[in-house]
DNA sequence: CAATTACTGGAATGAATGGTCAAGAAAAGG
DNA sequence: CCTTTTCTTGACCATTCATTCCAGTAATTG
């Protein structure tokens, strides 16, 4: 019933998830968002709500597709421990590449929107995927016998959710490559 | 020669950051500016410049109070392995006690605002005092014995400035307290 | 005590903000 | 085909934005 929507609600998001994650939340106008979605103002508010809405809509697209790949990386075939070491590294990769120093979306709200209840919940949710996937992983490299003896992988997911939460932080400024490159080994080496 | 200015501009300038502090750039308006610091619109921008202006002045004052508190840590009495120590949990209480979710001028300027050249290279002053600081804390603390062989001084610090900076995206969570307590031991676990 | 100089506070500015709305267009159901 | 329902477009709204300006005021200098 009624006119069908001409544009694809799935990649006017993807694009609004990418301007928001380049620009922020209060500095990307609605003005922008109409421009680069292509889609007029009254569509835009039809298909998503207001501008915090259509935020909170980007932001859970990007926990559940960031969310998934982190998962699947840490679950592949192959060595627990090497998937752990390959995940710092890629962190460490995803910085020194990001050209447009954008970071991760979620520490980016996170760090802009702390008192925004809704927002917040998606950034722990986020938090909470990482965790219980680094500790699944970390028990499994422990049984494969690349753990040492003694350390809690539990514990030691938490600390690396945090540490790779701080190679986002670094990785937005231009000293990124002396610190990226340390951080990966130094963390490595505590593994070990 | 000329009328002597009524406010302090030091005091005011203490009263800004506090403000951009807690609500980043985008989000402070020189109408909430007026509010908080009690001047009119003239007098601030006859005393400090533009918004931008005054939010860099209030950046660079964080960053130098910041970084000698920083630094005097570090260099107290004692061993200097105990200091680092001392300075992972400190920033884990700072974190914990943070009821605003204010987090760190300096971390929330690096995300706000990575394309900003000037405020980029006031981050990067920053994080540079940090990495001074723990190097030579760390090579004391070699030289008092506390230290493994084996272990570099200069890439342990720049490790730990990238964990210090995730706790504090973390200390902005709700959950903060899960992750920031096992950080603090598995830091301290790796030092030893 | 002038004269000078700089600070003060609020009015005024035009642009930009997020959000609404109505008129028209297009698709689906009967 | 005609009605119904939804979508699209762009004009429109009140509000807020950063900044400028100016008339009034106070302190210092000679």
């Amino acid at each position: 019933m009624g006119r069908t929507k001409e544009f694809d609600p799935d990649a006017a998001l993807r694009r609004a998830m990418g301007l928001f994650w380049r620009q922020g939340y209060e500095a990307t106008s609605m003005q922008d968002l109409v421009d680069c979605l292509g889609l007029g103002r009254g569509s835009i508010y039809g298909a998503f709500g207001g501008k915090r809405e259509l935020y909170l809509q980007a932001l859970r697209r990007y926990v559940e597709d960031s969310g998934q790949a982190f998962v699947e990386h840490l679950s592949a075939p192959g060595r627990a421990f090497d998937a752990v070491c390959g995940m710092i590294r890629h962190y460490a990769e995803m910085s020194v590449e990001d050209a447009e120093f954008k970071g991760c979306f979620m520490v980016n709200t996170a760090v802009e929107l702390p008192a925004d209840e809704q927002a917040g919940r998606q950034v722990e949710s986020s938090l909470s995927v990482m965790e219980t996937a680094l500790t699944s992983a970390l028990m499994r490299a422990r049984a494969e016998g690349d753990l040492p003896e003694g350390r809690d992988p539990a514990a030691l997911a938490r600390f690396l959710v945090t540490l790779l939460q701080g190679m986002r932080v670094v990785g937005k400024t231009r000293a990124r490559g002396r610190y990226l490159e340390d951080t990966v080994e130094q963390a490595i080496a505590l593994l070990k």
